[in-house]
DNA sequence: CGGTGAATTATGATATATCAGTTATTAAGA
DNA sequence: TCTTAATAACTGATATATCATAATTCACCG
């Protein structure tokens, strides 16, 4: 019965909240992929009416985080092999374009950082490829990964751009996550090496660095996520939603 | 009271009715930069309640096309400067992008489709130049020069990286129409050039001549928006919704 | 024992009502 | 006439209720 009080003013709308708190159970891997998501449910597990919950699961699913359907249900996007190239040839656009304006104007001291940064991601790698360390830690890196890329994003002094690498980002993140996380075979130096890039001064070196690094490990995370794909009779029907196009 | 009949089975969903009719109206111009939203108001007039009206103006607050301040009211977006410039930076990665994998998949048939699009449009642009014809053929000169974006991303056979360039492409398109739609000198062949390089078969020419394509004229849009950004009371206080950042 | 269909349950879509902020308006006071 | 305080009107946020449809269950019949 929600019993509890009206929210105070300040604070953050009760969408906002159950948004966050979804997608974060997601990456978190407490929802899995292909999780079937009640909004009545969850409704009453984040103790609100079920209105904000689907307002955040509409945000969600624009984003490609979560897929539903009318009258059926909503469940943790099970991605498709088009899902995940098409989504690999928009993050190399983004963040070869990132590479090139962090190439452009990065300074010596982020270059410091950066390297520092591409060292001990390398290091990391190293441990993983090793096995050492329980899943937390695979995950930990996973994010220590992410932010390294959004470093250099920040580094193009262009918000927007930040904002469209981390939607890609999160996208590839979980779904890697869930598929490929484990047997992550890296090229010594990986990161290093872009780093390098970064900091020539050379945009074309940049956006030739970056494509590579983008590229690296795609056709793992397909052969993982293959297991998904056999009989889902969630598509079965024509699924034509909100791919409205201008006339 | 709404006393019209229940739709029928099969019919889209009334949120994205009200979606596509709001968007087209401010595509078409019917709307301006600028104008109020009232949900109340609008859900009179579609003839439905405002959830389905809220649901609407949320998706196209996350695309970009209209702004909300909580308790306050909707209006068509204002873009800042910055706003302009980031969707440039992205337009312009995502574009590239397409001219590249454009560049590798093109068939013969489709470079004949391509190079007499582009003859067409120069054609056009020349007319415009010459600031013949009224608004209404200069808004469909904009929708053919569109058109031809979209069919040179169709030639990439990646359905994600269409759906992403049209998302930039409904923005910029928009602020370019409500701000430049007139006074607008293009280079001859200025199309034609582009497609010649996209057919060439050399990525990175086609790579390079798009980045240039997508960058002319910017400076145009920027000066004839910055009429919009005096005394704009409505982003008086501090506006930190909606950028949830990955923990 | 196996299939079948009606009842049940669950879902997302939508309508309506209410709430708390914000702004515009107005009336009172100087 | 100019301030200012009260108030009315409007806004988005949220809660609750209802609806049509899809999935599931399970008694009933073969």
């Amino acid at each position: 019965m929600r019993a509890s009080s009206r929210r105070k003013a300040g604070e953050e709308s009760l969408s906002s909240r159950a948004y966050r708190q979804i997608r974060d159970e997601i990456l978190s891997g407490d929802l899995s992929i292909g999780d079937i998501l009640s909004r009545r449910k969850l409704a009453d597990r984040l103790n609100m009416s079920f209105l904000p919950i689907t307002e955040a699961l509409g945000r969600l699913e624009t984003e490609g985080l979560v897929e539903s359907r009318p009258r059926i249900g909503t469940r943790v996007r099970i991605p498709t092999e088009q899902d995940i190239r098409d989504s690999n040839v928009i993050r190399e656009a983004l963040e070869s374009q990132a590479a090139r304006l962090c190439a452009e104007h990065i300074t010596e001291e982020e270059k410091r950082q950066l390297r520092t940064s591409a060292l001990h991601l390398d290091e990391l790698n190293k441990l993983c490829a090793l096995e050492l360390g329980d899943s937390r830690f695979v995950f930990s890196v996973h994010t220590y990964h992410m932010q390294f890329h959004m470093r250099i994003a920040a580094m193009t002094r262009c918000p927007g751009l930040c904002r469209a690498i981390e939607k890609e980002q999160v996208l590839i993140f979980n779904w890697l996550y869930d598929t490929a996380a484990h047997r992550h075979t890296q090229p010594e130096q990986f990161h290093s090496t872009l780093a390098e890039a970064l900091s020539s001064g050379d945009r074309d070196a940049a956006d030739k660095a970056m494509r590579a690094h983008v590229r690296y490990g795609l056709d793992q995370v397909l052969e993982r996520l293959a297991e998904y794909d056999h009989g889902d009779a969630w598509r079965e029907k024509a699924n034509a939603p909100a791919n409205d196009s201008v006339s």
